[in-house]
DNA sequence: GATGAATGAGGGTTCATTCAT
DNA sequence: AATGAATGAACCCTCATTCAT
């Protein structure tokens, strides 16, 4: 009911020279990723993007279009690049993730606005796009999940412990791990990532998990 | 340089009533817990209060002031009742985790708008209050962490196994387990917490634990 | 002074095609009708129109000369269509005031936009158009009493009443009648006009009139 | 639902010395005599009043509340002056309508923004204020027709006549007569009201009516 | 000590009009 | 001739903070 003419704005934006869209690109996300959704002022974005008010508005018909937008264009570019990186074929649980945990630490060197700007999307509290969010993250956890879990070859497992709870054991320490080491990097932003050194603490814990978990 | 009357306008502040205290008090976590601080709104506040604006700024300087002084204080009562809760002597991680999360979630239930104030501050992303809450949240972590690990009986766990390493997939399960039973509840808010079952799953997770680190 | 490329405009608009200058006019006449002059949108008259910014503005100057010539035009329209269904000629003011209202009725029910487009012009009270309105206001208004008065033939009203006078009072009394029967219209959205009804009463004041006025 | 706060925020109005209160009343009243609710700019108003932009919106919560208060203060003002100087209890309907005209002719020279804003919110066509109008309205017409003809008294009108057809004649020919004399003024604003001749005028209509209705 | 009126910058959004293509 | 991207001023409204009373 609302988007009636979602299209025929988002093809205006389509349309402006790719050097134009990046431009906008960088500063919304810039902007959002920073300061939230409510906090978030088109006129910064505009400023930064060194375009008029009234452009923006020509191309998105209101911010919150604007903000959605950018969630399923940039969602969709991550998504398309994780997956290239990971084939999440193999069956050996540690390899998966040991591929997605260093893919997604790649996407976050690579397009930092923009994995910052997707993450809080998921933390994103706003009561504007409340309902458009809270539907599309209930969907795309689904989606993950079964993508994440699909093949996995449990016979490995002890036949002793529920395989399912494992697995969610060593992904939960994964991501924990990483969030930790993340959020490191961000006290202190001066120090890079040392790729080597976290990859290396990362597989001591599937050492312990494999002892553990593995017949 | 910025606070300079800091504790004349806090003492203004503690010569009130108690009840006018925690008139101001509830108005200002609620609002803040609601809406974060940027979009909070000392309007709302003095409204909620039942003080006039002026007040407000009399007691304290700025709207960060409040924000952090909240902070501090809230902090300190929900720690306090924390460990009163539970004794962190128990040598054993997981009564000690079970009673943490237990005792978590009673605080939840008793202080829902400060309990939700607080988790708000961990995750405030606002520039005004950044700088504050940063180094602030980089000593929390210290002392929690130390004061979580204080005296657990390492004894137990294998030898093979690193210890530490071990006590931080147990934490970290916990933490994530809570977190995804949180998260569910918030998308779908007509359920209510079943503490029992919640419980329950998690030993089931503890019960695995045991069985793999420990002799 | 600001007329100066007035003809050669309006020239490109009749060289299009019929039926792409009726999408115009719909478009503009509906707006315009609905909304006002200062509230009608050039963008919403074009999207309806299905034409191009930029060709609107390169057929009419600007805004106002559209509405001005718009007004023009279907004035026109509307007054031939009138004085087709209305022949002056009928020497009894009755006769010719109820042909008038019926036809006018008839006008509305046809030309539903264009009637209600014209009859606010009348009331347009815009800054912008003020002064180019009001000037053929007061010329429509005694053109219009003129015609109206042409040839009734006043021999048969008493000789002791000023027939001016009569007739101005008869011709009030149909309009306001009318008036009020619109405006309840109005506000009860739901009743549709019931034409016979109204041309019932409509004669009863009628009655009324001739068996004060006339000899 | 909408006006939660109303009282408390024209208390604040009330509270103002009233050479500020006459500065904001006159500013928005001539604002939107002249342009219509939708037209209207509070810039303007605030530009006019010599106050600032927050200070409008600390007084009326937005521009709707504002226009419904300046209408109900208004026509509440108008009505009682107007009541004042008529007193509805001559029998005789000519010298009623008589009254009523002069007054209302009085009443538009001493207050000419107000009498032309109270006369166009009748006419205003906005979407935003309609619901609300359209009540009031509907609500005045039947209480001032009520007022109107109360006491009237009918006996002296010939038995063959409808008396309530006759009133209405009268009070429309009354009303369209003066709305002439009053548009005819607006056109050619130099020249001012000679009431004298206006009366005679009018009283020449009413000798016809009498002439005509009386026994 | 307590008040609440006053501020003005900034919020998102719409607009008629221009002009390079 | 026809397009539609681009403009920037103006729209209503909210905000944290100040200061005279």
């Amino acid at each position: 009911m609302e988007g009636g003419c979602y299209h025929s704005m988002i093809e205006k934006f389509f349309n402006l020279d790719q050097e134009k869209q990046d431009r906008i690109f960088n500063a919304a996300i810039k902007e959002f990723a920073q300061k939230g959704y409510d906090n978030a002022s088109t006129n910064e974005i505009v400023k930064e993007a060194g375009i008029s008010k009234g452009s923006l508005f020509h191309y998105f018909k209101n911010k919150k279009q604007l903000y959605l937008f950018l969630k399923d264009h940039f969602m969709d570019l991550l998504t398309k690049e994780f997956y290239q990186k990971v084939t999440f074929t193999d069956p050996d649980i540690f390899m998966r993730i040991e591929q997605a945990t260093l893919s997604k630490m790649e996407l976050r060197k690579q397009y930092p606005d923009i994995f910052k700007f997707i993450t809080n999307v998921y933390l994103e509290d706003s009561k504007e796009v409340k309902e458009d969010l809270d539907s599309w993250k209930m969907e795309m956890t689904t989606v993950n999940i079964n993508k994440a879990f699909e093949g996995i070859d449990t016979s490995l497992f002890r036949e002793d412990i529920d395989a399912s709870k494992a697995i969610k054991i060593i992904m939960w320490t994964a991501e924990q791990f990483a969030a930790e080491e993340s959020a490191k990097a961000k006290l202190s932003p001066e120090h890079d990532f040392d790729y080597d050194r976290i990859l290396k603490e990362l597989n001591e814990y599937f050492t312990i998990f494999k002892s553990c978990f593995y017949k």
